[in-house]
DNA sequence: CTGGACGTTTGACATTTGTCAATGCTAGCC
DNA sequence: GGCTAGCATTGACAAATGTCAAACGTCCAG
């Protein structure tokens, strides 16, 4: 890699710490990737030989299973992904498509093990990523099976208001239809849940999403801490 | 806690190749304690105070929101469970509570983050535990995401199946009601699903479940080791 | 042995969600 | 400007799932 693209990988929490020399050690057996838009980075099934670091875009990680498409995740920079994998040597259970033009860095997953051995702070922050991970995937579960598909819906919303700085006007940072299938509904139903949510004040228009009352719609949406907040 | 466990405890994978003095470290600060059946040992929202290791018994992690409550995981012994939340020193996201008569060994979780720093062995035990975990869920979401409620019982059936020894009859390992929960459907809904299918060959009598032609049961059910393989 | 508690099953029905087809809308392109 | 492709929306319908009430069965305590 780059000497140039150190400065990106290092203010990644997991890398932050550690010493330079196993930084540079990592660096040197990595390198920096380009992809175009819609390209499928990463096939379920295959075997993690890297762990890949997205310095800028974005990607989707999805999954398949007869013929059936769901979207699990979307990764926005600068942050790793496909870890659990890395770690353990095991099969991608997800599949990545860049959603735009994005530069990855791809590290040896061989590598990332043999550090995790020589550095304590690298291994203290691998397995502080890993769980917040890990409690993301969870919180995702307990909002499917605990909700429904109108009060995911409401629920999203109130995080990505909260995500955009908290206007009461923002974008939605997806198409409906990949927003649709994260939230685990067909993009005909997500319509029907927008219309849904007009009597709590929330009005759409293409992209733009306007939640004219808070208070109205937490009030039906009844957002928890244990669910619905990234940062615990 | 009382030297005569230290082999129990020892023999679970983030222990057991870790330096004597280590271990012997952590136990001493740690105490076994033995739980009524139907005990909710730990409530969503408390801070993580302790790596609980089941010992004997079974316990359930299950979650809340708005009234409603599903089963999220059953732990068998010897397991670890809450490995996220300790580590990140997080509120809980499950609760867990007793489905028998349990004895469950408490290590307090900055112990564990201590001892984390010091031994190696540990480290990578605990972060290897800790991408198992993760990929658990991720399988979990993807069958709830990708499947219909009759599939999932279907793949549930045969890795219980595989799960107790392959015989072609075998128990089901909880009330009818954990399961649907579990599989994030209504108990009337299992029911239902066990009868639609019996054109698979399944006949289901109490607790015992017939599974009369795997072949066919899998034709429908079309398993895969990316969502059903629980080893890797 | 009997009564009651509790989990399961069943049926009827309501609600939610998915499917399909048609239409509308927008953005990029010739 | 007009055309086309792709996504979003809508409506009508079908399928899946949840809800409620009743019946059934089993197990345990009295």
């Amino acid at each position: 890699m780059q000497d140039s693209f150190y400065p990106d990988v290092r203010v990644l929490d997991i890398f932050s710490e550690m010493e330079e020399a196993h930084f540079a050690t990592l660096m040197r057996g990595s390198y920096v990737q380009n992809f175009p838009p819609q390209i499928e980075m990463i096939a379920e099934g295959d075997p993690a030989d890297f762990l890949h670091i997205l310095l800028s875009g974005s990607v989707e990680l999805y999954a398949t299973w007869n013929g059936r498409e769901t979207v699990m995740a979307t990764v926005r920079p600068v942050s790793s992904f496909i870890l659990a994998a890395s770690i353990r040597d095991a099969p991608y259970l997800m599949s990545a498509r860049t959603r735009e033009k994005s530069r990855i860095a791809l590290i040896p997953s061989q590598d990332v093990r043999a550090v995790f051995d020589m550095d304590a702070h690298f291994a203290r922050a691998i397995v502080a990523e890993l769980a917040q991970c890990y409690r993301t995937v969870v919180k995702n579960s307990k909002d499917l099976k605990l909700r429904t598909s109108l009060e995911r819906l409401a629920n999203y919303l109130l995080r990505q208001q909260r995500r955009t700085g908290g206007a009461s006007e923002f974008e939605l940072d997806s198409e409906k239809r990949r927003l649709a299938s994260f939230l685990g509904m067909t993009p005909e139903n997500l319509s029907r849940a927008f219309r849904g949510l007009q009597p709590c004040g929330v009005t759409v228009n293409g992209n733009r999403v306007a939640i004219a009352d808070k208070d109205t719609l937490e009030r039906f949406a009844k957002p928890s801490p244990l669910i619905d907040d990234s940062s615990t």
